[in-house]
DNA sequence: ATTTTGAATTTTGTATACAAAGGTCGTTTG
DNA sequence: CAAACGACCTTTGTATACAAAATTCAAAAT
């Protein structure tokens, strides 16, 4: 029941971490980023590209690439003649990104529901088996691995839309939370009912819910770390 | 009733057109996204950024940076040590690209059956109504205003991302379609309707089915552009 | 004839150079 | 004393230069 992993573990896959290696550009974007994101650079912060350059040791060309890149997802905003500056993050951007993520997710797995094959349920199936008693393995790569199934039968502009909005967002924090797997287990075990059901409306109504959920608890989880103190 | 405009038109504001020039990087996107958009560059081509740089007569340095934006928006894939390439557009895309504009354009449309203001509706209803009888005004304005209106109140990211859908998709190209404004008043009034009943629900719905009808009117048009030919 | 190999060439990615707009700060002027 | 001005310095945007990877293409080998 639980061998299913023919080619290894179905969720062996390339999470981005493991991508090929691009340019300096990404180097420097991760690594503003995750600044950003913990809160290292607040909101207001100039961005000085000769600084930035100077202390990641490249030439400002990679910096003023990465520096487009994060101002296309929203976390810079880029003042012409001027500038970046670290863009608002307030509470409400948190919660309404999360339900952005929702309804593009949650058509992920309307989709999913109609159309994923049997051995795929199963995989899903596998895995959540997996997740639920938590043990043997990493509960962060196994939630993930979970939503990708399901992501991975959406069209192509879906996918590119669903990966997009992962990774603009602070994700593997709120992960760390308290309880939170035990809510993500449940939410979980929900939407694979529905996707099994074949019910779309209802795997779409739950995956929302569960982005929703999400969405709280990476706002708690920022609040409790500090992000918007001073 | 139609009285209003007490500081000029409602929807004098700034479409992207008049939008403050940024820098020739800028301008690049704009000569690109065209290129791609009316089919003049096809899927797969690769972009030789030294002709570009020739073509426009400027450097490469603002071409890479827009070639960064455009690959940011998907128009582009952009692939390490090799270059940038048209990518794929199919009609399935075009239709998904307007599927997930629709659930946000929605979810936008939810938020402002709660929240519009009595006067913001009356806007709404004023320009919907030049909309109907459509001789004076240009009409890809007015639909714009109207969107325009519902889009302003959602919040900061869901605005964002809008903002992202419209532009990397072809519009102002299928609102030339026979037909296609009389649709679109059809929907306008139904929507317009909802908001009105605060029914956001209905408004959510009628929103999506409205930006679903639109990408099939835009799937249409590029077919009959000649698209998708050679 | 097809594949392989390896210089020559092209093209990308990164660094540096330069011009112009923006910001700073002290002085002047009302 | 406050506001306005302007010379000076900083920082951005763009162009150019250079190193390295990728592509090309012709000769060699199977």
């Amino acid at each position: 029941m639980t061998e299913l992993a023919v080619f290894g573990d179905p969720y062996q896959g390339a999470r981005p971490t493991n991508r090929r290696r691009g340019g300096l550009a990404d180097d420097v974007v991760l690594y503003v980023r995750e600044q950003i994101l913990t809160g290292a650079l607040k909101p207001g912060t100039k961005i000085d590209q000769e600084a930035l350059a100077a202390a990641l040791d490249v030439s400002r060309s990679p910096i003023r690439e990465a520096l487009v890149i994060l101002g296309q997802e929203g976390l810079l905003d880029l003042i012409p003649r001027r500038g970046a500056v670290v863009a608002d993050l307030t509470p409400e951007d948190i919660v309404d990104h999360y339900e952005l993520f929702g309804v593009v997710a949650g058509r992920a797995a309307a989709i999913a529901a109609d159309t994923l094959g049997e051995e795929e349920i199963e995989q899903l199936r596998a895995i959540h088996e997996r997740f639920v008693d938590g043990t043997i393995d990493d509960l962060s790569a196994l939630n993930w691995a979970f939503h990708r199934i399901i992501n991975r039968t959406a069209p192509r502009r879906t996918r590119w839309l669903l990966r997009l909005l992962e990774r603009s967002v602070p994700a593997d924090y709120y992960e760390l939370t308290d309880g939170w797997d035990a809510q993500a287990v449940q939410h979980h075990a929900t939407i694979l009912e529905a996707i099994v059901d074949r019910d779309a409306e209802e795997a779409r109504r739950r995956m929302e819910h569960h982005l929703h959920e999400s969405g709280m608890a990476a706002v708690a989880h920022l609040e409790r770390q500090g992000f918007w103190e001073d």
